[in-house]
RNA sequence: GGGCCCGUGGUCUAGACGGUUAUGACGCUGCCCUUACAAGGCAGAGGUCCUGAGUUCAAAUCUCAGCGGGCCCACCA
């Protein structure tokens, strides 16, 4: 549902840039390649990627098939896109430019080979963006362990026991009394026997454990960072199949959790361990944009990197050249530039290897990588120069707020590095789906909803209608309650275009018509409308002039001025054959202008009743311009005491339990004297929707306003 | 720990350049077949606009603090 959602939006936005008539350009894009399609793969079909061909065969067919699943869903909510211009990013031509971008990127030293500690899924065997992992709390021990220095004992903790071959260092607090005097010595590591030396540091939290931690390359990043300040060694003592290596000693070949268990026997037997505390600790996992959840490990390997560190500064100014809608998400793009952190490499690898035969690279890459030059594949960067110019910065790029660190930071920061310039003139960040009890969707909790469901029970243009009831940024949860809302707002659409046909079938059209102040009331509100509409379409605020063009037919239009006209329409003989012509106008014309505002949220009933009334495509029209001249401030407060009057009237009936359609003997109203002004020229209208036979208005300087009396 | 967003009748929600009676939906109550529509219409009940303080003639709206929720980031040897 949160792919209905942003790309209805994407589409009214489409569609209403059409109707003020620029040349939209409007291509749809998916997203193949990456870990959570080679997760879903393993997971689903139940294929290793051993056999690689194949495995990719799988892959291939299996995003095909979501593909095909996705585009069935947008062409069911009539989702204007070219698909002549679809791109994938799997298609030979998108990878070749990919491939130009991270050669022109290697060329200029920014794209560089270098051994380095990367988060690695020892499950998924790949490395992962720090954007990929998060922290998945647990249960686990605290082993409180017993090193020696000059014959005492120097009690270290730690939840990893396991990672002791690969210790190069102790650190300790340098306001720490309790062990200020072991400073610049020392530490032997029992079963290894090994030396390694006790360096102070403000980065140790004392309160933590015993205030000891051992140094291992690599359990965390603090790790990395210090091996790097004080020049440590490095051990790998865990492979990338997370198999303990050689270095581990006696426990080379077992897994990670094997030997945890057996090193921390062993050092019990050996009455090395002191205390073993449980704890409830946050443990690193691979657990974005994945099913997989496995603890990761820091290993040093050989990897591919880009630098975007040295470029941050660009990417904040590029993206201050953006519209972004809602502007706070600037802010979170921002954040994340000024937060994002990595202890960096200097290490650059020289380009001329001379090896003769180019052999491709074995790792998954992260799926950002691909993701991150669609402004330039769609504008034809590299490949059609006047393309380029046309369609480069894009106009509007729609997205999802939870991917402002990635997906938008990545493009942002390739983009202006190989153009110099923004890839982007305006961002529509949507928030999230959430499920009707609006709570985050997902499968634990039952809620989740896919779009074969509501589309099953509902037409595409109520979806569009609950995707149009979003607001920029906020999340919003799908309703089954807004879904019948917004299904009997096509009904009521509907039979008032019935109604309207009717009293249509001998109106010749004439534009010169002597217009009522009912029916100038009703076409000042419309043009009020139709701004209103406009000002919040520009900004890609959707929901705003839904809701406004939903009440104004509903209760304005139907309810009331229909209910007010339906005298001059049936009973000309007695209202004349002008003022019939006046409001037959009246009604074409306020349908005509509703079906062009609602035509980018209602596509489909509004195109129906469009060839009907007018033939065409009224997505093919141009969007209505306010019409000044039909706003009169004295016709909107005429029609507003005649909407009060009728209300009283109505009220009158209820109370006393008659139908709306009895008739009335008499009816006083008293007036001051501007309202009796008024009230007396609308007298044939109240009349004779109030269905009264006698009605006598009188000026009384008693009332405020107006009061009714009845008979 | 840092940042951002949010808190409005039973439920969901609009409004946020300060200014009549706070919007609408669902639900609820009563009534009514208006020569389009009962999948409709009319009328009605229901709110300390999270709490407190401040600015102001005036605060749902602006400021600060607190409480509660959400998201992102960081940390947890």
């Amino acid at each position: 549902m949160g792919h209905i959602y942003n790309h209805t939006w994407i589409d009214i936005a489409a569609r209403y840039k059409r109707m003020r008539g620029y040349e939209v350009y409007f291509p749809q894009g998916f997203d193949c390649h990456g870990l959570p399609t080679e997760l879903k793969v393993e997971k689903e079909l139940g294929v290793r990627k051993e056999n690689r061909e194949d495995f990719i065969d799988k892959c291939i067919s299996w995003t095909e098939k979501a593909i095909n699943r996705m585009s069935k869903q947008f062409d069911d909510i009539g989702y204007s896109t070219d698909w002549s211009l679809t791109y994938r990013t799997m298609d030979d031509d998108y990878m070749r430019l990919i491939q130009e971008t991270l050669l022109e990127f290697y060329s200029k030293g920014i794209l560089y080979r270098a051994k380095h500690p990367v988060l690695w899924c020892p499950r998924c065997e790949t490395a992962l963006a720090k954007a990929e992992v998060g922290y998945v709390e647990c249960e686990g021990k605290l082993y409180h362990i017993d090193l020696l220095c000059e014959g005492h004992r120097l009690t270290i903790a730690t939840t990893r026991p396991e990672m002791m071959p690969s210790c190069v260092a102790v650190f300790i607090h340098p306001d720490d009394d309790r062990y200020a005097r072991y400073e610049g010595k020392k530490a032997l590591l029992p079963i290894y026997g090994r030396e390694v030396p006790i360096i102070a540091d403000e980065a140790v939290e004392m309160e933590f454990g015993t205030g000891v931690v051992y140094l291992c390359t690599f359990g965390d990043e603090q790790d990395i960072a210090w091996q790097k300040k004080y020049r440590l060694p490095v051990i790998e003592s865990i492979d990338s199949r997370g198999i303990m290596t050689g270095e581990a000693g006696k426990y080379a070949g077992l897994s990670i959790l094997e030997a945890r268990k057996e090193i921390a026997e062993d050092l019990i037997e050996d009455g090395h361990i002191r205390k073993i505390e449980k704890l409830t600790h946050s443990v690193l996992s691979h657990t974005e944009r994945s099913s997989c959840k496995s603890p990761i490990e820091l290993i040093p390997l050989y990897q591919w990197f880009i630098n975007v560190k040295d470029y941050l500064k660009q990417v904040v100014e590029s993206s201050q050249q953006m519209g972004w809608h809602p502007s706070y998400m600037l802010g979170r793009m921002i954040d994340w530039t000024e937060t994002m952190d990595w202890p960096r490499d200097d290490v650059r690898v020289c380009s001329k290897c001379g090896a003769k035969k180019a052999v491709g690279v074995g790792d998954v890459a992260d799926c950002w990588v691909d993701s991150s030059v669609t402004p330039l594949v769609i504008s034809g960067w590299n490949r059609n120069d006047e393309l380029f110019d046309k369609t480069y910065p894009v106009s509007l790029r729609p997205q999802g707020y939870e991917i402002i660190r990635t997906w938008a930071f990545y493009t942002i920061y390739r983009c202006m590095l190989l153009t110099g310039d923004k890839c982007f003139d305006e961002l529509l960040i949507n928030g999230m789906v959430a499920g009707p009890d609006g709570r985050k969707m997902s499968k634990s909790l039952g809620n989740v909803i896919e779009p074969e469901e509501p589309l099953e029970k509902y037409c595409a243009d109520t979806i569009r209608q609950w995707a149009a009831g979003g607001t920029p940024g906020d999340d919003y949860p799908f309703s089954w309650e807004e879904c019948d809302h917004s299904q009997r707002f096509l009904i009521k659409l509907w039979n008032i275009s019935r109604f309207i046909m009717m009293h249509l079938e001998d109106y010749d059209g004439e534009e010169d018509v002597d217009l009522r102040d009912v029916d100038y009331w009703i076409l000042s509100k419309l043009q009020v409308l139709v701004s209103e509409c406009s000002v919040n379409l520009d900004k890609y605020v959707f929901n705003i002039p839904l809701t406004a063009i939903r009440s104004f037919l509903w209760h304005d239009f139907a309810d009331n001025y229909l209910e007010m006209v339906k005298h001059r329409l049936y009973k000309p003989e007695i209202y004349g054959e002008d003022s019939r012509r006046a409001a037959q106008h009246t009604l074409k014309r306020v349908l005509e202008t509703v079906l062009l505002l609602l035509s980018p949220y209602t596509p489909h009933i509004s195109e129906e009743i469009w060839d009907t009334l007018v033939g065409g495509y009224c997505s093919l029209s141009s969007w209505p311009k306010a019409d000044k001249s039909l706003i009169s401030e004295d016709a909107l407060a005429k029609g507003e005491l005649l909407v009060e009057v009728i209300s009283e009237i109505r009220r009158f009936k209820s109370e006393h339990q008659m139908s709306l359609g009895a008739e009335l003997a008499l009816v006083e109203i008293q007036a001051d004297s501007i309202s009796a002004d008024k009230i007396k020229s609308i007298e044939p209208d109240i009349k004779a929707t109030g269905r009264i036979n006698e009605l006598k208005t009188s000026v009384s300087d008693k009332v405020d306003g107006f009061g009714l009396r009845i008979k």
